[in-house]
RNA sequence: UGGGGUAUAGUGUAACGGCAGCACGACUGACUCUGGAUCAGUUAGUCUAGGUUCAAAUCCUAGUACCCCAGCCA
């Protein structure tokens, strides 16, 4: 038996990896799988599945193998294949040669579907859908045996070959497991284990028209491949009885089921229906919109693998179903952009300034730093005139108490430049709405430091109007309202809950040029405003950033506190 | 009136009969050419009721709440 100090902070399969490991079962191998159905998009709970499969598989020394259980032709397809592929390699993991279909062992499956029907274990039953359901009985009361139960071993090898030639349609019979139709377990009464279905399959084609269901293929696949700790989320718990027992009636070898908690996230559904209903009824752009909890839409909306890496780590893996909040998810990502995205000045809402002492016509080139955390990401040149842009939210012709930026009057620093001093302010006659700031600078500031000693108690981003680069920003926000979106009220549907907000497009917004022909995908912090990414799927001719997650933002709370 | 699971701060997760710890969040303060970051600190928890024990989150008994199961889906 294992000792406290050994089993310190192991997670609970870890700990049963580590018993087996000590007792030598297995031959003291560890070997898992990720068994996707290649019906849809992987997903930030799929995230957690392969980092804690791969991640067992690399701590213990083992293998993990990439399995489709593509044994339902009517829901799958091949480019959900190739989507999963893509976003397994993504999130950093190698499956190397070992990539398996169900659908490549639906022959051995066939010999032992044989085996079992000639072991009087089996049977073809010709009930129709409606009927098995009502022979099964219900939660409290037992199931009856179908009348075909007791057909003879020649009759179900007949029958069940002539199913397989596609002598019979649709739904008209099927092959079913003797075990026990009295079992408090309903998938233990009499499993349906083939169905007739003519359908063509993504890869087997019109090669069968019968199919295998989850269970009868899901414990074989995994002993056929030797896995190990066949891991699995909560709800398959029920199946375990019947994983085992399929196992044990072929006598073959003998993998371990263990279940563990999907992940829920706050403000957003997991469930693939719900997603895939999401993008058909056009709710979203695609699978890989920038709010879908998929991993391409994480990806594109500027999460990177470290980040979703660590959060699977984070939250751990139990038998606890609750619900993660998407703080962490984005704490995560604000930890390692910090110390990776260059800092740029973009100016989100643009405010004009006139620097009226800076003579026209003129520029200059000014030092800023790439990343203040990381000196070896080195400096760039940022180009200053006389006309600019601040952010709107930068000046306030009446400044509340504890707001440090511009204000008439007041002096505050631009970054890496100069101090300026805001004199006077344009508005709109109609609107009366402030469209210009008249400023004056100190020259002998520049830089951002003044030689006298002078203290400002803001630094403002700026971009230089002549030189800045025209971007178009896209905020997101929570692709629902509701921290918890299934809780929907009675009887509505979820979409009710999306939030109607959860994307804003900024189209005319500043960036410094430094930008210009970034690659997709590479990210930046404009100063204060958050982390963006370069957009790869812009149709626009403008650069499209999109932004992955706020900074904390300490002045929104001030000015919260001082409402409340 | 069936079976299978699960309960530890707001959230997630440790502690495996011996000081209830960590992270996120929230709140204070320090520092800062990002009101970011960083640093320091505060906050708050064993579902309930009994029992065993020198000692219980942990063992026992009885409850309670929540999740999953009646697809020819996975």
């Amino acid at each position: 038996m294992s000792t406290p100090e050994e089993n310190r902070s192991l997670n609970f399969i870890e700990q049963i990896i580590e018993d087996d490991l000590r007792t030598g079962k297995n031959e003291s191998r560890v070997h898992t799988r990720f068994p996707p159905e290649p019906n849809g998009y992987l997903h930030i709970g799929h995230a957690k599945s392969i980092c804690l499969n791969f991640g067992l598989a690399k701590k213990y020394n083992g293998l993990c193998n990439l399995r489709f259980d593509d044994t339902n032709p009517v829901k799958e397809e091949q480019e959900y294949i190739d989507s999963i592929k893509a976003d397994v390699r993504w999130l950093g993991f190698d499956w190397e040669d070992r990539e398996f279909y169900a659908s490549d062992y639906f022959d051995q499956l066939y010999q032992w579907a044989l085996q079992m029907i000639r072991a009087g274990q089996a049977y073809v039953c010709d009930l129709a859908g409606d009927e098995i359901r009502e022979y099964r009985g219900t939660l409290t009361a037992p199931g009856r045996n179908s009348p075909y139960r007791d057909r003879s071993v020649d009759e179900n090898l007949d029958l069940f070959d002539r199913m397989k030639d596609g002598e019979f349609a649709d739904g008209s019979r099927t092959l079913r497991a003797k075990v026990d139709m009295a079992s408090p377990n309903l998938n233990m009464r009499d499993p349906v284990m083939y169905r007739i279905l003519h359908a063509t399959h993504h890869r087997s084609g019109d090669k069968w028209c019968i199919y295998p269901m989850y269970d009868f293929t899901h414990g074989q696949s995994d002993s056929i491949e030797r896995i190990t700790h066949s891991i699995c989320t909560l709800e398959f718990e029920n199946h375990r009885p019947l994983y085992d027992w399929y196992i044990q009636q072929l006598g073959i070898y003998a993998p371990r089921q263990i279940e563990f908690a999907r992940l829920n996230l706050t403000y957003t559904v997991m469930s693939k229906r719900k997603l895939l209903s999401l993008v058909k009824e056009g709710h979203v752009s695609g699978w890989d919109d920038p709010r879908m909890p998929t991993i391409c839409g994480f990806r594109r909306r500027g999460y990177t693998p470290e980040a979703i890496r660590n959060f699977c780590a984070r939250i751990g893996v139990a038998k606890f179903d609750g619900v993660i909040e998407i703080q962490l998810l984005e704490h995560c990502l604000r930890e390692d952009l910090n110390r990776r995205a260059l800092r740029v000045m973009g100016v989100l809402n643009p405010l004009k300034v006139v620097i009226e002492n800076y003579p026209e016509g003129e520029s200059e080139e000014l030092d800023a730093v790439n990343n203040p955390e990381d000196p070896e990401a080195g400096t760039r040149k940022v180009p200053f005139s006389r006309v600019l842009y601040i952010e709107q939210d930068d000046f306030r012709e009446d400044p509340p108490k504890k707001y440090f930026r511009l204000a008439p009057g007041r002096e505050v620093r631009l970054r890496y430049a100069y101090f300026i001093t805001c004199k006077d302010v344009v508005k709109d006659p109609k609107t009366g709405e402030v469209v210009e700031l008249r400023c004056t600078y100190d020259p002998a500031t520049r830089g951002g430091d003044s030689p006298d000693g002078r203290k400002v108690k803001a630094t403002l981003h700026w971009v230089s109007a002549e030189h800045a680069v025209e971007a178009e920003v896209r905020l997101y926000d929570h692709l629902f309202t509701k921290e918890n979106p299934e809780e929907a009220d009675e009887g509505q549907d979820f979409t009710a809950n999306l939030n109607p907000n959860s994307l804003e497009v900024l189209p005319s917004c500043y960036i410094e040029p430094s930008v210009a022909g970034a690659a997709a995908e590479s990210f930046f912090q404009f100063e204060r405003l958050g982390y963006f990414n370069v957009d790869s799927d812009s149709t626009s001719k403008k650069m499209v950033f999109n932004r992955t997650v706020t900074l904390k933002d300490t002045w929104a709370k001030i000015e919260k506190r001082g409402q409340g």
